[in-house]
DNA sequence: CTAATAGTCTACATATTTGGTATATTATGA
DNA sequence: TCATAATATACCAAATATGTAGACTATTAG
């Protein structure tokens, strides 16, 4: 399940893709028009800013707005930063692997072998979907 | 990500499905061998009944077996009834469909276009992967 | 019939994660 | 230098995940 937070993430990356680039928007005006909560998306916001998706301008005429060209920016780059790994098991990451702590001999886990084709497919979803593609249809 | 209870769960169909059908195995056994806490797994097996994946019997000689053949049983399946609904979102969940509570006008949400791909992707592996072949590669 | 066996039920406990708030502080531009 | 707006830090409450404890019930062997 996505986490509210990754929906929030999501839905303001949308908005700014919908903005001319490089015009800071509010913290203010974004939480607003969003309804999402000020103070957390404050700090969703700086979350991406410091992984190098959003940039953003203090004191007046400040705000928020996105560092790269939408088409550069990843979804499963996202919500990587939103959520953490896509895999369902960290054994099968391929930014964050880890050995499952339960798992006894990794190599031949059952579980694993599935979990890799699930991480896989969601991968080729999420890897391959721009902010770009995603704000394609805008709203008029 | 998957939880520990799911990871559990398929590790003891899998334990199950190894063993010659019909005959009952102990919780305890399994939870020993499986290194499994056994009280936790108590309700896992329970719950796994109450959805049709396990049968039991009381008693001496009594313990847990599959209801069903390995190859009758989906892996999407168990899956949804330990850890809920396979969609990241609840809006395009075949099974527990439900609007996002935060959604204004869904029929435009950029994220659930998203997201739908994302559950027929997860969807497409697990609801045609079967607990036989998940446990083909028997341990010798 | 009764004792041992083994699953079932209910209630707690405890840790982690999630979603959110409050209050400062720092940087910027007019 | 003042207003603005982002940044930092510290909390907090609710939900969820992961267990544990103990009583109860059904079954079978003898």
């Amino acid at each position: 399940m996505l986490t509210r937070r990754a929906k929030y993430g999501l839905i303001a990356l949308n908005h700014l893709a919908d903005r001319p680039a490089g015009i800071p928007v509010l913290i203010e005006d974004l939480a607003r028009e969003e309804r999402i909560p000020k103070k957390y998306l404050e700090r969703i916001l700086l979350d991406l800013k410091r992984h190098g998706i959003l940039q953003s301008r203090k004191g007046k005429g400040g705000g928020y707005f996105l560092n790269r060209h939408p088409r550069d920016i990843l979804i499963g780059d996202v919500l990587r930063i939103m959520d953490g790994p896509l895999a369902p098991v960290p054994c099968v990451s391929h930014t964050a692997y880890a050995p499952c702590p339960e798992c006894r001999e990794e190599a031949s886990c059952r579980i694993k072998k599935v979990m890799k084709k699930v991480r896989d497919a969601i991968g080729t979803v999420l890897d391959e979907t721009t902010l770009e593609q995603m704000a394609r249809n805008r709203r008029k």
